[in-house]
Order: C-alpha cells, then structure tokens, then sequence
DNA sequence: GCCTGATGTGTACGGTTGTTCCTATGAGCA
DNA sequence: TGCTCATAGGAACAACCGTACACATCAGGC
C-alpha cells in the first residue's frame, strides 16, 4: 500500500520549437541582467526547461549566446537595410539614419541594452567577435547605398558610439540633440 | 628525529601601503583580463598576497572594484582639467581636446579599456554608477572652462561615445578622423 | 502495432567563487 | 622590557558554475 515515493518526475512535454524558444529566452536574460548573469541556469529557469535540455540543444553556453547575437543581429541589421533600400536618395537616407537610430534604437532601451551587451563580451570573446563583425559589415553595406565609402564609415562610427553613449550613459543625449549632431557631422 | 611535517607558512611579511598596492593591482587585473575575471583569487595571485588579505583590507569586492575605479577616475579627470586649466581660450582648448582624446585616451589602450570596463561595470552595478556620475561631472565641469553648458555636454557625450567606439571597434576610426569629427561639431 | 532514435528529464561531478574564521606574528607603544 | 592590537596567513564553507551522463518517453517511419 505505502505509495512508495513517486520521485514525481515532470511529465514529459512535447516541445517541437524549444530550440527556437530557447535562443529567444537568452536574449531576453542578457537584455534584462547581463550576459554575465546569462548562466545555464538562469536561462533554463526563465526558459522553464530543465537544465539538461540546454547542453542538449546547444554544445556549450557560448554556442548558445553566440546563437542569440546572431539571432538579435539578423533582426536589427534587415529593418535598417529595409530603411536604407526605401529611401530614395541621400538626404531622405540621412532622414531614415535619424530614424533608425532615435525610433529603433534609441525608442528601444531592450535593443540599446542587447547591442551594448554584445559589444562588451564581443571585446573578450572571440565566438561573438565574429558576430559583430558581421554586423558592422552589414550596416556599412546598407549606409554606402547612399554614402560614399568614406563617409559610411565616419557615420557607422558615430552611429555606434552614440548608440553605446545612450545605452550607457547616466545623462543621454535626447532626440534632438542626436539629430542636430549627425546632419551637423554627414549633412 | 621524523621532521615533523611543517605546513611551512610563509614568512609574515611586514607591508605597510599593501592597501594602495591592492587598489594598483586590481587596476591592473581589470585592464588585462576585464571586471568579469577581477576575482578575489585573481587579484590575490597578482599582488602575491593570501587570499584573506583582500577581505581584511576591503569588505567586500565590489568595494575593492569601487576604490579601483575611483583612483583611475581620479588620474584622467585630473589630466584632463589641468589641460583645461592650460588653454587660454576656446580653439586652445578645442585642440587641447583634441590632444586629450587621440595622445591620452587613445594612446594608451589601457586607459581606454579600463574607461569602458567601468562603463559596462556601472551599467548593473549602483556602487560604480556613482564613480562614473563623478567622472562626468568633473569633466564636464572642465569643459565648462570654455565652452557653455549645452555645447559642453554634446561634447562631452561625443568624446564618451568616441572613447567607447575606439575601445570596442574591430575598426576603429583614427587620429584624424576624429579630430576632423570634433572640430565639425565643436569648431 | 512495434521499433527506434530524437528529444526530454533529473542528477551528479569537479571546479571556482565570495566570504568567514581562527591562528600567528611583530611593530609600536607603555 | 613586555603587551597588545592591527595586520598577515591559511583553511574551510556553502553556493554556484558548466558540463556529462544515465535514464524515460514518445512521435514518426516501418
């Protein structure tokens, strides 16, 4: 009669996507405490998966954040081509940076956070130093549909340290001042 | 006659300033290895003391990490104001600027790492947001020499984002470029 | 309907971490 | 000279980490 002590092990769930669910959960732990924060477990718990499941969809924690930058890259890197590939000429393509970086970026503290995180352990991480490169390849392919070599590469630059600045920063510059800084710089 | 097994402590060493080499020691465990490897041991092993020293002279590692930063604070603040102090007017203290970003900050990337370890390191930690809400405020308060208020902050910001950007790019812009970058915006 | 391999689950292991604590020492003062 | 307390030293603790692994389950091909 004594139920013997059913160890009560979870039923088991049918989870097609868990892969998917899992890269999607990363980022949402980087974005809100930081990829030094972004443990196994934390994710498997915000994830609600045990923690085997992880090392069983992805090799190590590396593979899995770099999955997530990439995943996050792809996302932000096709809307600013989008932007670059609708504008007409050059000056409506200074309009869409503006754009893109006071509405996308700026408008999103999630993104601003996500892009800041990457940098930082892109700087001592070779796996995502790969990731940023790409990015930084991409942005640039977009910028030089309307710009000159040159001058995409002073604006990425610029773009990227106003974004690191807003995400930072104890004090960020506003809209306004953004704008007025860029047509100053590309204008 | 069977030599007891001495545990062979090592000899007390009289080190009075263990304190300020501690603070040193930590600075240089940051800029080489980033905050995330800043470990009581790593630290411990770098100054050559046990690991209980640390915790006698800090009580605890986000303070030691605190007192770190504040003293490398203290170094580029001061730099920077004396070369403030030393322009007589507003395009000497546009070059000085200038100066200031490409010879100091630039020249020597330890300084550069230590500044955006500190960046990353304040964003999630309340202990250091406030040795970096000091830093801005100090060269703001340098840059006020010269410039007004609102030109002093958009400057301000630029230079952080520049500081950030050369520190973390793959590809980051050069000398020329930011001072070309600098003077379009200030000049 | 059965088999099987892909997937899900729980646990264990060795290593590292911040911190605590007890003991030992000797510099500086009474 | 002798005392004492700030400092030095070493070991231990519990918590957490990434990863490995043994086992359970079941969807899908036969």
């Amino acid at each position: 009669m004594s139920a013997a002590p059913v160890p009560a092990r979870r039923a088991r769930r049918h989870d097609p996507g868990r892969r998917d669910r899992l890269v999607a959960t990363t980022l949402d732990v980087i974005a809100e405490q930081g990829v030094a924060a972004a443990t196994h477990r934390a994710i498997a718990r915000a994830a609600d998966v045990p923690l085997g499941s992880l090392t069983y969809h992805f090799d190590s924690l590396t593979e899995l954040l770099a999955a997530a930058f990439t995943r996050h890259v792809d996302t932000v890197a096709e809307r600013f081509d989008e932007r670059m590939r609708a504008a007409p000429d050059r000056t409506a393509a200074l309009g869409a940076l503006v754009e893109h970086l006071t509405g996308d970026l700026l408008g999103s503290h999630r993104d601003l956070v996500l892009a800041v995180e990457l940098y930082v352990a892109a700087a001592r991480n070779p796996a995502l130093r790969a990731v940023t490169q790409e990015w930084m390849s991409r942005s640039r392919r977009s910028l030089e549909r309307h710009l000159d070599p040159g001058t995409a590469r002073e604006v990425d630059a610029l773009v990227e340290g106003l974004v690191l600045h807003s995400a930072l920063s104890t004090d960020p510059m506003d809209a306004d001042q953004i704008r007025s800084a860029l047509l100053r710089l590309a204008g």
